[in-house]
DNA sequence: TGCAAACCATAAC
DNA sequence: GTTATGGTTTGCA
């Protein structure tokens, strides 16, 4: 049986799906229902759940810690993520982008460039990402620094780097499953951002 | 800038 | 099997 948690901070709907201790998939969104639908977009299809009122002292952890990301603060613990189930080119994709530090960013051809496949393919994984936003599918941005895009909107990518910025000036290039990846301060997207008013 | 062509894994037929 | 679909990238005018 899947367990599957809501629970909402300050406008914002946080949920996460659960199988034992693994967790299949997590979200975030406006609104209850909304939460509820991408949930069930990604479990597997015509598969008993239930959806609980009173978060378990593991659901209670895993939805404050989603709430601490999209804070942009740095995540206090890391969980069992369900990735075998997904296709494999699918999950190196999604673990090269978990590598990817709070503060930096990268772009969706060095993802592929470190993982193999094209930008494109690295792109529609990031669409499809079971685990937003511990997953964080937000620091994948163009190869000009310019956003590309978010499935809940460009505005909240934007909020989420700027307020993961920590105020580094140099790239660096972190170990991902046997090859390796440039990742460029948050910065050099939010300078961007501002010249074209979406920041404030 | 703007546009066209190459790119490549998935999901849907 | 085949096709359609992108949260892209690059080159060239």
């Amino acid at each position: 049986m899947i367990e599957i948690y809501v629970q909402s901070f300050n406008e914002t709907w946080f949920a996460v799906a659960l199988n034992q201790q693994q967790i299949l998939t997590t979200t975030f969104n406006a609104t209850e229902k909304a939460a509820l639908n991408s949930i069930l977009e990604h479990l597997p299809f015509n598969y008993p759940f239930q959806v609980f009122q009173n978060p378990s002292s593991l659901a209670k952890d895993i939805l404050a810690t989603l709430k601490d990301v999209y804070d942009g603060k740095d995540p206090h613990a890391t969980y069992n993520l369900a990735m075998d189930k997904l296709p494999a080119y699918t999950k190196r994709v999604l673990q090269a982008t978990a590598a990817i530090p709070i503060g930096y960013i990268t772009s969706y051809g060095a993802l592929a460039n470190a993982v193999g496949g094209g930008s494109r393919a690295v792109g529609n994984v990031m669409a499809a990402n079971p685990f937003a936003p511990l997953v964080p599918c937000h620091r994948v941005v163009k190869s000009d620094f310019s956003l590309g895009g978010y499935g809940m909107g460009l505005k909240l990518k934007a909020e989420l780097l700027f307020r993961e910025k920590r105020g580094f000036t140099e790239p660096k290039i972190v170990p991902v499953n046997g090859s390796s990846l440039t990742v460029h301060p948050a910065e050099c997207t939010l300078k961007n951002l501002q010249v074209l008013g979406i920041l404030g």
